[in-house]
DNA sequence: TTGTAAGCGTTATCAC
DNA sequence: GTGATAACGCTTACAA
């Protein structure tokens, strides 16, 4: 059942059935009804190849990200989808892992498959050597980019991120004014993100006259179990600290569990906080202090600024805001 | 650049293009390898859309969820594409919420795709009422639909899904044989899986002499804190229990800190259990005893499943296999 | 307002 | 092994 058919059926022509597939206001109330309702009686679907090649787009975007089971990716994921499909887009999926190899491969696979563009999400796609990255200039040529929570200056490449440097700024300089004396900052990668992280803790820390911050800072272990032993054996060689600053709130529930493991008290005399606002930060008791890098407002943005070089629009390469702390229980702040 | 130019400066038809293009075994090495330096020579790349009207697939499946921010359904959704991917497939898609009618609008957006089939993750897909699972039967004419941790019986749609009722059965079990004799049983939603979870419970009160079961069970409010409030007024009016089992991680999470508030021992006083063994299940302390209703298994095994009926072998339409009951710090089991 | 006809870039079926 | 040529089902000038 194509087309042809339903011109038959309905006594008219190819193009007009075509226009009313197509809401063309230049057809007769009339002559729409009759092709609509032989459309219906026949129920007949329009072929979506067919017309992808007439039009040389299938309205359908491609996002990647490393791991769509990671909390905060997987809610990107979420609102993306949710705000594409609003606007007519249906959403390819591609997880890459952490391999740069994979990364190219995969996005490879969703540029055969003609997506109108792509959605980057999270700030492990930015290598540091510009080498690595032409892959990226390379597809940008075809189709525009955006990198979420990531940044990259190139040809039709637009990113989009929270100002984590800013507001691990602010959270550290809340912690040391409310009384701590001997931060610790933990982290697990330093991507584009992790290094802005790390770059607000280490300034906060200087400008508050905390001696040699960057011996203060520590790569953890992934898993929570892990995380909380390495901060067991740190206390256990005698090095002294009396706040966590996590790069993300898996990481602050490490150290919740460490103070409950080694009878330290929180805030009392360890103040804690993690990032992302997620799930997790309320699963830890005490709940924990965190920043909201409003992933929400993040992805309906990313969209929307799509939807503008869509329309040919010129917009900024780098769009960037600031996150918010939200206080809870592991802090006296 | 498409195949009529390659084929004019390698000076062969548009047939052998497209035979090289697709590995066929009949062609002349020689001509196979001028035809391959054309295309390199003029970074030629194959259209997809083209190639998809005429082979009527682009190797692309619908995957159906409620929310993709959902840590249980996140995690699904990274198994399922992975295995689509290393089979060739690409994934879109596509989350609905949880009412009907959006379900069937997205599963209909899909479907005019052109995906080659659909998977629904979560039992929340399938009604009570026949009639509101119609458009499933429709939709399972044109493509095989896999409805993973759900069941429904209709011509090519295939249901993949724990035993929960037997899990939660056990476990029930095991709660009530390692001395509780007041167990309360905790849920959300009565979809499918909530159902047979729920049965499960009954059925274990019942063959342990536990009077009227049924008043033992609590349907929650959906965020963590409100449910905690809610097991506080149940305590409050004194209806006494010694034992929560949870039938997701999260509603746990709420029994850890109703726990935690009123001052009472885990698991002295109060067993407590979750399900789906997620990350939120190792994020409380103490950690929770949960069931592993083996997620990666379920997908790798949809995957499989669904290859097998694209090469045209018969599968049977219900596949269950059983959890597996992890013993941590909130039971004595 | 409607129709004709020329694409769109492949794959598939023949014949040679 | 290779080449013509007909699908595939739609969009869209251009004509009427």
């Amino acid at each position: 059942m194509n087309i042809y058919d339903i011109s038959k059926q309905a006594g008219v022509s190819i193009a007009t059935v075509s226009r009313v597939l197509n809401g063309s206001p230049k057809v007769s109330p009339k002559t729409k009804e009759k092709v609509l309702q032989v459309m219906e009686q026949n129920g007949y679907v329009l072929n979506a190849f067919a017309r992808s090649l007439g039009l040389n787009t299938m309205r359908t975007i491609g996002i990647l990200c490393a791991d769509a089971s990671d909390i905060y990716l997987a809610s990107a994921i979420y609102f993306l989808e949710r705000e594409l499909r609003k606007n007519g887009y249906a959403s390819m999926l591609c997880c890459t892992g952490y391999h740069l190899e994979e990364r190219q491969q995969y996005l490879q696979l969703l540029l055969s498959r003609n997506v109108d563009a792509l959605f980057l999400v999270g700030s492990n796609f930015v290598e540091k050597s510009a080498l690595k990255n032409s892959y990226l200039k390379e597809a940008a040529k075809k189709v525009p980019i955006f990198i979420l929570n990531g940044s990259m200056a190139a040809k039709n490449i637009y990113s989009i991120l929270c100002d984590d440097r800013q507001s691990i700024l602010e959270l550290t300089n809340s912690i040391l004014l409310s009384g701590s004396a001997s931060p610790i900052y933990l982290y697990r990668s330093l991507n584009y993100s992790g290094k802005r992280k790390l770059e607000g803790f280490l300034d906060a820390c200087k400008s508050n006259g905390i001696a040699s911050p960057s011996s203060r800072a520590f790569p953890c272990p992934p898993n929570i179990m892990q995380a909380s032993v390495f901060l067991q054996d740190l206390a256990d060689t005698g090095f002294y600290f009396d706040a966590c600053i996590a790069s993300d709130d898996e990481l602050a529930v490490s150290a919740v569990k460490y103070a409950q493991a080694s009878g330290r008290q929180v805030p009392g005399n360890l103040q804690i906080t993690g990032y992302n606002a997620s799930l997790l930060s309320v699963c830890s008791t005490p709940e924990i202090t965190t920043v909201d890098n409003r992933v929400e407002f993040m992805c309906v943005t990313a969209v929307s600024l799509l939807m503008q070089v869509f329309d040919g629009k010129d917009i900024p390469a780098q769009t960037m805001f600031t996150g918010n702390i939200i206080s809870r229980a592991t802090t006296h702040i």
